[in-house]
DNA sequence: GAATCTTATTGGATCGCGTCCAACAATACG
DNA sequence: CGTATTGTTGGACGCGATCCAATAAGATTC
């Protein structure tokens, strides 16, 4: 991945190292009770060197599904006027294929533990709100109008995004992650009320 | 609505003199860039007193619809199993019902200008997750497995919210709001891809 | 091995949001 | 005129986040 550069001074810590000691505390005593200084004294580093690792706090827990995120951001851009369904598809089943146990997962598992309920609500939200509008150009791109081209960017970005949360909470257990999403986009096209709403 | 309480000091200020002088600032030099020292400067009163009439810089923006969004909210719970395809639609028409202009709506037709776009991303999402978290709990509780319904609820927080924006950002003009939301409303059941994705 | 280049780490200053609280002001009521 | 009630104010505080200059630790070059 990155082509780990041999000159200047080498890091004296990791991304791991502060992920690992943010997780702990986390768990301990809680994220809101948590400061970063409270993460850097425990990864041994100063805070300052937090934020060479992460943007703010809440990175640690969403740096990972971010990164696959912008990764799906630029293909479904793209795609352009090819934009239809199945490619639409591939490119969503591709963000969520292989994503690992991270510490997102940990924080969708231990949410009430870590008193994550509030904060979980506001940057999911902003998650939903990327993957949304990505499919949404997609489709504007393919021809569909703007309203339901962002209904339709907001369902599959629920679908993407509670398959991830029903995953994680039910630990790595019962079905795979790309078997939920799979089975959550068939949803989309099967929603109940469709003939009343 | 308020019972207006005739004992104690007066008051001496009133949320729509902050709301203005927050609004008024917004225009000129950008959310971002305008604090909340500025706003209290301006409207003539303390700091502190912001935090009397506004829970944070954000609320200014977001409590007339906030507050739509708590009695829908009420509303959808109070529904029961009962909560059908017609009963979830006659409340989220309820929410969008004669709706006025609002900072918010000066907000978003003025996005680009307040330099609102990361603001508004992330505030909106908060309130996508509380509509689409309602109206979930309301489909739960009809029956509905999880997984479709918050993929519903997420698509009918998305046909609120897209047509509030693009009635807001339309002007008064064109068509009122709520034909906008009855329109969005009925592209859930006609999505573009159903058959595909 | 000394100078130099590159990159990492660090401490400290600074800012703004949001919370909290005690002091004070203005009104109604008895 | 006291007193209860409610609103306003200033100040202190903690935290997240940004910025920057000083410093450290290696690699590279000569």
């Amino acid at each position: 991945m990155e082509p780990i550069s041999r000159v200047g001074r080498p890091k004296a810590s990791s991304r791991e190292t502060l992920a690992d000691a943010a997780c702990e505390l986390f768990l301990e005593q809680g994220y809101e009770e948590t400061s970063v200084a409270d993460i850097t004294r425990r990864a041994g580093v100063s805070r300052s060197s937090f934020f060479n690792y992460f943007s703010s706090k809440s990175d640690v827990l969403w740096s990972g599904l971010d990164d696959r995120i912008d990764h799906a951001l630029v293909e479904l851009a793209a795609l352009g006027a090819g934009a239809d369904g199945p490619a639409v598809r591939a490119v969503l089943a591709g963000l969520v294929r292989g994503f690992a146990p991270d510490p997102l997962a940990l924080a969708l598992r231990n949410a009430s533990a870590m008193g994550l309920e509030a904060e979980l609500l506001r940057d999911s939200g902003v998650r939903h709100a990327k993957i949304a509008g990505g499919v949404a150009a997609a489709a504007r791109a393919a021809g569909v109008e703007p309203v339901p081209a962002e209904i339709l960017g907001s369902a599959c970005a629920a679908a993407v995004l509670s398959s991830i949360r029903t995953w994680a909470e039910e630990g790595a257990g019962q079905a795979s992650l790309e078997t939920r999403f799979d089975r959550a986009l068939r949803c989309i096209h099967d929603l109940p009320w469709s003939d009343r709403v």
